[in-house]
DNA sequence: ATTCTATATTTATATATTTGAATATAGTTT
DNA sequence: AAACTATATTCAAATATATAAATATAGAAT
């Protein structure tokens, strides 16, 4: 029972990377936050980006595409939200703290260079 | 004293993004984990990813640029591990609890359509 | 000094991603 | 049914990313 074997598992791995890659956008990132808020249809979503309707569309289609959000078509329009809460823990597990770690770390090797 | 505001930043916000979209590569989260036994010199794990060496020096200078890990030199070697242990929680947030969800929710979308 | 080992960088190529304009679809309203 | 609204899809262009071969650098070992 090695719970390394998890990780290792290339399938596992391929479907993190593609979770963290979807995540790796600062519109989907947005996106994310304000799904915090409930359920919201993408024409709410497109003035909170402030990008071209496609645009949207796409950025939304593929955080669907990675399992994080959900849709529902109700007349016109579609309504997302996210999939499951425990979905905020991975943006929540890089906090404000942590940011100031890893940023800090950063500047300290930029300087000494 | 908005909590908000944080994440609203544009700065935080591009610093998030790029942190996930580092990890948002199956190569790079190998070594991530690697890296969870310690620290390890490029040779190392160059035979864990299999594969070349410039990609793998790559691989590594992108996680250190995002700030996630770092490097020291001891002679020929390039020692690296990681920045801050509390990177971890990133990649320990996306548990094989919440991939089960996230991908059951995706399967059964494909199922429906 | 020459050879070997580890790492970094340059370069070329292939592939992936982002974006918006244009267009298509389909529900809603009048 | 005609006009309007919301969303999806197609397409082209620009940009970014991943990879490895070739080369460069530099410390270690002989």
């Amino acid at each position: 029972m090695s719970l390394e074997l998890e990780t290792e598992d290339p399938r596992t791995l391929e479907f993190k990377a593609r979770v963290f890659k979807v995540l790796g956008d600062s519109n989907r990132i947005k996106i994310m936050e304000f799904l915090r808020g409930g359920e919201r249809c993408q024409c709410e979503v497109i003035p909170i980006l402030e990008q071209s309707q496609p645009t949207v569309s796409r950025h939304l289609r593929l955080l669907e595409e990675a399992g994080l959000i959900t849709s529902r078509k109700d007349g016109n329009r579609t309504f997302y939200r996210v999939a499951d809460e425990r979905a905020f823990n991975i943006l929540d597990s890089l906090d404000y703290e942590l940011m100031r770690v890893l940023s800090h770390g950063l500047i300290s090797k930029l300087i000494a260079a």
